[in-house]
RNA sequence: GUGGGUGUAGCUCAGUCCGGUUAGAGCGCCAGGUUGUGGCCCUGGAGGCCGGGGGUUCAAGUCCCCUCACUCACCCCA
């Protein structure tokens, strides 16, 4: 083992996988942008007062900030989710609504790594500032859905439900309270420890010893205000006129305790239940005035980039592109020919490479070969004394002999116009 | 944070139960077979503090303890 290797929960992405991560972000820019959202960068780490917004009744908020002091005293942290950090940066520059924004980076959670989850991982998402229209959680939702599918994705479902406002939730939650509080006899332990910080989570247990007492729980479609059940209807009736298949889930609860009615849910059905979360959002109505901004709308979700990129793997889509190179220079006489020629091929747009330490002719044939290109460039002493060089076409290998002046146009008979 | 499993070559893994000379295989890499030409085949080669530390023993990759890392599940989430 060498001495150093990456810390618990990151890991290195290397070649080809890297280029599959890039274009998956490329893909997800692509569904994003013509509608408007444009690109936002914020910082990587940023006031630990940020995230505790996020909620004390959150394992994200208690046990999994990645915090620290910094040299100069200041207390702050990585940031846990881009969700916060893009309604502090409304409030710090105030920008034209509605605001549209988008965003793929990395999030720090200190959490004990597993499978599909790590402490370094990235998520993409959006995120509108200013308008609580229904339709625009009906937008938001579908932009999510349409990148999934974009992928080749085919077992994912979506999964909504509505939270109610900050009163409905309350009362929801008091009423929870109560009915678990006559059940605690038949309940697991680390449930119970749940229904002391946050009764609503308590329905995400999986214990089978719980799940009685949940399916008896009432249900928070009996909670909500009025204006919340007009709110939740049109984000349905909505998905449903433009074919988002979904499924209404009253149990649905989030982690972060900032979601107001919309809240939603994308699980991959390929993969296994601890990691089928690969994406969420909803509505956070009061997170920008918690933040210290006027009373703001938000809706928004995150999509988990490795989880996304696992379910392709479950589903064998969306494979990694190819990152080969079109054309292989060999040359024998000391390198600086294929010196020459790499650089004429790429100032006219072609990719090409090369070999290094002046190897022989067989290794440098060996490494053309694996370089994947379609064509090998030959220059041993002869060619390089005449001024001619072998184009050989690393599929049929036949080769000819031409002049190293016709190269440019000889390529693009046999390749085509450079891209 | 709690519990299980696993750490041997760049990678995938034998060998560990029942301790015994220079620790193996396949793939990959390098070289040669081919005096200028890749893939297939053949031959050879390089490459291991057997995760780390301590202990038991005449002797430890193998047994015991500790530790670190990875991994799976719970929890939670992406």
């Amino acid at each position: 083992m060498p001495e150093f290797q990456t810390s618990p929960g990151t890991r290195d992405i290397l070649p080809p996988d890297a280029a599959r991560w890039r274009a998956l972000t490329g893909e997800f820019a692509a569904v994003v942008e013509p509608a408007g959202y444009r690109a936002i960068v914020p910082p990587m780490f940023e006031d630990l007062g940020v995230f505790l917004r996020l909620g004390e009744a959150t394992d994200v908020v208690t046990k999994e900030m990645y915090d620290f002091e910094d040299k100069g005293g200041r207390r702050v942290a990585l940031r846990p989710e881009h969700t916060a950090s893009v309604c502090r940066a409304f409030v710090q520059h105030r920008p034209v609504e509605p605001w549209k924004v988008w965003y793929s980076g990395p999030n720090f959670r200190y959490e004990k790594p597993q499978a599909g989850r790590y402490r370094q991982f990235d998520q993409v998402g959006i995120e509108v500032l200013g308008p609580d229209d229904p339709l625009l959680d009906v937008e938001v939702i579908s932009l999510a859905w349409d990148f999934f599918v974009g992928l080749g994705l085919r077992g994912v479902e979506l999964r909504v439900n509505s939270l109610g406002d900050a009163g409905d939730r309350q009362r929801y939650a008091d009423e929870l309270a109560r009915h678990f509080g006559g059940h605690r006899a038949e309940m697991s332990a680390a449930a119970l420890e749940t229904l002391e910080r946050n009764p609503l989570r308590v329905l995400d247990s999986k214990r089978p010893e719980d799940a009685a007492a949940i399916v008896s729980a009432p249900s928070m479609r009996d909670h909500l205000s009025r204006a919340a059940v007009e709110h939740f209807a049109a984000v349905t009736a909505g998905l449903a006129e433009i074919g988002v298949p979904h499924r209404i889930d009253d149990r649905l609860v989030r982690g972060l305790d900032y979601y107001r009615r919309t809240t939603f849910e994308f699980v991959a059905t390929a993969l296994p239940g601890a990691q089928d979360a690969i994406g969420g959002g909803g509505r956070y109505d009061g997170l920008v005035a918690d933040l210290g901004g006027p009373e703001t709308p938000g809706v928004g979700f995150a999509l988990g980039v490795d989880r996304t990129l696992l379910a392709c793997d479950a589903e064998g889509c969306f494979a990694a592109p190819d990152g080969e190179v079109e054309v292989f220079v060999v040359d024998t006489t000391g390198g600086s020919v294929a010196m020459h020629i790499t650089r004429e091929l790429r100032r006219i747009g072609r990719s090409a490479d090369r070999a290094w330490d002046a190897r022989s002719m067989k290794a440098q044939m060996k490494a053309a070969d694996r370089s994947g290109a379609r064509v090998a460039v030959i220059v041993g002493s002869d060619e390089a004394a005449g001024g001619t060089c072998i184009v050989r076409n690393l599929g049929d290998s036949q080769q000819t002999t031409i002049a190293r002046s016709d190269l440019p146009a000889h390529l693009d008979a046999v390749l085509g116009s450079p891209a």
